[in-house]
RNA sequence: GCCGAGGUAGCUCAGUUGGUAGAGCAGGGGACUGAAAAUCCCCGUGUGGGGAGUUCAAUUCUCUCCCUCGGCA
């Protein structure tokens, strides 16, 4: 099998990626591919920030708005299905560009995940419910007597790793560590030319405060309550985005309008600084700012020239 | 005007039987292998509303003034 190649747009959200890619497009066959772990799902829209129709009209777009609000995604199954479109795209003889902002997303797709089979439901929901019971702490010693080495890495307060470290444990036989230790690295045979979108908390905050304004015009809050007459679940992976689960306490009546918003904006901006540690740290990362999308192409096509 | 409750971190508040104070949120930094817009870690000196008194020592007790919020007029 051939090298799948892609150009991989990161950065914050509300950074200017869809801009970006939109601009690549006019000047090569391009097909988005989105790496957004919230822009998958169907009902959200607005809140999530999906490019807009006349947006997707510009070029072919995937992977946005396909998965029901009930439904989970995962690292494994979502490079799974990016492999896939980058491979069609490619036949199609576009240039594969993936626009989003899940870290993980990328870091699956590139560098590959260790060899863990799925996990059986019924020892997945055993771990959870055991999580609910008894808290972080004690399964944090079960894992420690499990998986010393994964035990030692994670915080004992770390709910969702204690309960993946342990699921993989019981279900396997094998310990999670084992699993990474036994991972073969570097043959994903995807090579990715990351373009990072250069930008600070201080460019944003403004950018961020008027989106939410905008998501609100747009018609946010009833994106969320139709959402939520369909898929009456507080716990369906759906609500997890920034926004939909501040809309949704408001629209239960939980919380007033005014601290919905300011909530909103807070869990954005912080969600914002999060993905520029993240990004920050990515290696091979070609930095530029949006003043210099116009440079995009140029870089793209430099890349695209290696490998001829 | 009277009665009551308050004025402590950017915000909401806790506490100190008198020994100069700490949580949550916000903010800053960081981590990140199948939930990742998730999950989690580290970082807390602030004229304790102003002034005076008692005391070795006052944010804590007393007096007074100012301000806020209820209730009564």
């Amino acid at each position: 099998m051939g090298m799948l190649r892609a150009v991989c747009i990161l950065g914050p959200t509300g950074s200017g990626k869809t801009e970006a890619a939109l601009g690549l497009a006019r000047s090569m066959p391009v097909t988005v591919i989105n790496y957004d772990s919230r822009q998958l799902y169907a009902d959200f829209p607005i809140v999530t920030a999906q490019p807009e129709a006349h947006e997707q009209a510009q070029c072919p777009h995937r992977l946005y708005g396909f998965l029901p609000t009930a439904e989970a995604m995962s690292a494994a199954r979502f490079a799974e299905l990016a492999r896939k479109e980058m491979v069609e795209a490619q036949e199609a003889g576009r240039v594969p560009v993936l626009v989003g902002g899940t870290g993980l997303y990328v870091k699956a797709l590139e560098q590959g995940l260790a060899d863990i089979p799925p996990i059986a439901p019924d020892v997945r929901q055993w771990v959870l419910e055991r999580m609910g019971r008894e808290g972080p702490n004690v399964l944090h010693e079960d894992l420690a007597q499990a998986d010393p080495e994964t035990a030692a890495r994670l915080h004992k307060n770390d709910t969702q790793r204690i309960a993946r470290a342990l699921e993989v444990f019981l279900g396997t036989g094998k310990p999670l560590s084992v699993w990474f230790h036994e991972q073969k690295r570097g043959h994903t045979g995807v090579d990715l030319c990351k373009v990072g979108v250069s930008t600070t908390l201080g460019e944003l905050e403004p950018r961020l405060r008027k989106r939410i304004g905008v998501m609100l015009e747009r018609g946010a809050v009833d994106e969320v309550r139709r959402a939520w007459e369909q898929t009456p679940e507080r716990e369906a992976p759906g609500y997890s985005g920034i926004g939909c689960a501040e809309l949704l306490a408001h629209i239960l009546g939980e919380v007033d309008f005014e601290e919905t918003c300011d909530l909103w904006y807070r869990n954005t901006r912080a969600y914002a600084k999060r993905q520029l540690t993240w990004f920050a740290k990515e290696p091979g990362v070609r930095w530029i700012r949006a003043e210099g999308f116009d440079r995009l192409p140029g870089l793209v096509r430099a890349w695209g020239a290696d490998c001829e």
